[in-house]
DNA sequence: TTTAAAAGTAATCTAAAGTTAACTTATGGT
DNA sequence: ACCATAAGTTAACTTTAGATTACTTTTAAA
């Protein structure tokens, strides 16, 4: 239930976030945080197979943004998270050089 | 052309990312190089802008991971960027406990 | 309601990210 | 070729994120 399908592909699930939407330091801190509970993992387990002290991955779960990037993205991977770009606008200079092979942003 | 369509409904033009593949952190320092210089930005532009050294901007724009969380979110924001979070993985342990509200993770 | 485990906080110290400033190497225009 | 501007590098110094340790608070079983 709740899966949809298009021509045989997976294309959303009511529970998946709109991939098109933004998230704030804040929702990154709670997914994180809500994937680690939801695979049973403390604090004190990602600390040791991250090799990462716990006051940090405390930050990380708060939504410091004062961490190094190379930390957090540590924690993502181990998480089985990961990130997409988005462009906010449409709103682009639509160069006059034609469109080019990543002139999407 | 290019815009391929399912059932009607736009799924995908070329010049646009796919939002459900994930970035690598190179990934994201192109993206921002382009954004930058789409913008017609120069580095000191930025720098000034954001209060931020050229050696970090740099940094940041090399893919390097070892820098502030903060710096590159001030950077991405000043370029009109933004991210989303993707749960890599289809093999959550559904949980037992019915589904909730952001159990998508 | 104890009690143990997990989460969160605080202080100190160190490693490293960031700044500044000067310099070198592209890049593009005239 | 020349010149100006942007990009990139390097070194010395400053700032701060992260580790450690110990402590406090919360949470959830027993």
């Amino acid at each position: 239930m709740s899966v949809k399908k298009t021509l045989g592909r997976v294309v959303k699930s009511t529970n998946m976030p709109d991939l098109t939407k933004s998230f704030s330091p804040e929702q990154l801190a709670e997914a994180i945080t809500a994937k680690r509970t939801g695979m049973k993992l403390t604090l004190i387990d990602v600390s040791e197979a991250l090799s990462l002290s716990k006051p940090t991955l405390i930050k990380i779960e708060k939504g410091d943004i004062n961490v190094k990037l190379a930390n957090l993205l540590k924690v993502m991977e181990y998480l089985g998270l990961s990130f997409s770009i988005i462009s906010d606008e449409h709103t682009q200079n639509k160069n006059t050089t034609g469109a080019s092979d990543d002139d999407w942003y």
